[in-house]
DNA sequence: AAGCGATATCTATGCGCATAGTTATACGAG
DNA sequence: CTCGTATAACTATGCGCATAGATATCGCTT
């Protein structure tokens, strides 16, 4: 590797141009983007560079491309869903498995709950002692149980480890959909989101982190006992 | 997003495919996939089609795509480095600056240092002990210094982790080529070097992951110092 | 007003041809 | 044996043409 330079092809260049634009331009979710046509006379190319290109940031789920009339690229806003996507072709290429996965969540919640603990605003606070974990049903239930986590995460004051946390949280779950707890455990989880929330918002930044940590240990323990087969499966990119 | 559905082009399937086959082929690096024309034949599609896809993964660091006689794709196996370049994508996406990055590295190497001090292995302690961190030279500083922390890095026990933590230090260094601590400040990182080299093999977790939260502190600062109008700059994908 | 069908407009993909660049290999000269 | 050159084999990219599919819009009918 250490000699293999990154071979910058056209077709590079032009998507990371058509980022810079979308970013600096500010460009938003559902904004258009010039029609193919256009863009074939804006850059000189040929269409297979630039469908080359505008496949990359496709693919990462910078743009969606509509046909029709008035179709084009369309500005999609990549989410934590498309950089775990992406992660997952690493994860897949280096045969690294879900029981990885959940491992790294367990490392890293009990740690973003303590930079929550520690960061989080008056607003954010509020929220989270609000967002109560919903036991009425499956739906609620896995809406709320999930929307738990993504708002400690949001709380951590860092992007990158926001983004990294919603990434391996999304990879589990775009594979198992739907990841009910037993109904009669569910009590067990909202005592400790509430007990997590209590730490966090009262910014007892070690309660939290012992809390999450003891939260996400059980959470492993049933995924293992649950799902023995998966955890021992490779992380594929699809 | 929600009801946004990932499109499944030909181009990502082929690459999915191949991927598939690099990782269960027990293909290495340096391995030579079929030449394109005889992948247009396999596969029954246009070059255009398979020129996107082999683009995703030679734009992943999957692949290199050699011209000449006996060319065609190579596998070259993914890196840190790669992945960092894709987060970066994302980053720029989202307006993330190098503050964020150097932050995030705040956070996690310290969970790096804690999670080697209580998982490495006798080989990887006295490995670590053996890597010093050379001053003899700006050369050798910067090569055993970098390779401190990748050693740490490996001894985490989550290769998810490792990856992360590579690709995030992979970043900054992409951007900052050869940043050197000044002469007389080496000495310091040497001893602080040390120090946590020491925790981690004598498995006290606690003190591995203070000295490292120390030090990273103390490199946040010198980088804010040195660099900055860069801290504030937007990560981009180049 | 609402629904349906037709039309226009775009992308998705394939095909064939072309030039240009890169690289491995073979051959000849020193 | 070594080095330089020529050749062959591949990719990189562009161009033009074609069919097929998706989607927005308009007009007509109920």
């Amino acid at each position: 590797m250490a000699g293999v330079k990154r071979g910058s092809k056209i077709a590079e260049a032009i998507a990371q141009d058509i980022l810079s634009q979308i970013c600096d331009g500010g460009l938003t979710v559902g904004s258009q983007l010039p029609s193919e046509t256009q863009m074939l006379a804006d850059y000189g190319v040929g269409r297979g560079s630039l469908r080359e290109a505008l496949r990359i940031l496709e693919v990462h789920g910078i743009i969606r491309i509509k046909s029709g009339p008035g179709g084009g690229p369309v500005v999609t806003g990549a989410t934590t869903r498309d950089f775990g996507r992406m992660a997952t072709l690493f994860f897949q290429a280096s045969g690294i498995t879900f029981r990885e996965v959940i491992d790294a969540r367990l490392v890293m919640e009990p740690v973003i709950a303590r930079l929550a603990a520690q960061n989080c605003d008056r607003e954010q606070r509020e929220g989270l002692l609000a967002a109560r974990t919903s036991t009425e049903s499956d739906d609620a239930y896995l809406k709320t149980s999930a929307n738990f986590h993504r708002r400690i995460a949001s709380m951590s004051g860092n992007r990158i480890l926001n983004l990294i946390s919603h990434a391996i949280e999304d990879i589990f779950h775009e594979r198992v959909v739907g990841m009910l707890f037993p109904p009669e455990k569910r009590d067990d989880v909202v005592d400790a989101h509430d007990a997590i929330a209590e730490a966090i918002t009262s910014g007892n930044a070690d309660e939290a982190e012992r809390l999450m940590r003891d939260h996400m240990a059980e959470y492993a323990r049933y995924v293992e006992a649950r799902y023995p087969a998966l955890v021992d499966e490779v992380v594929a990119w699809h």
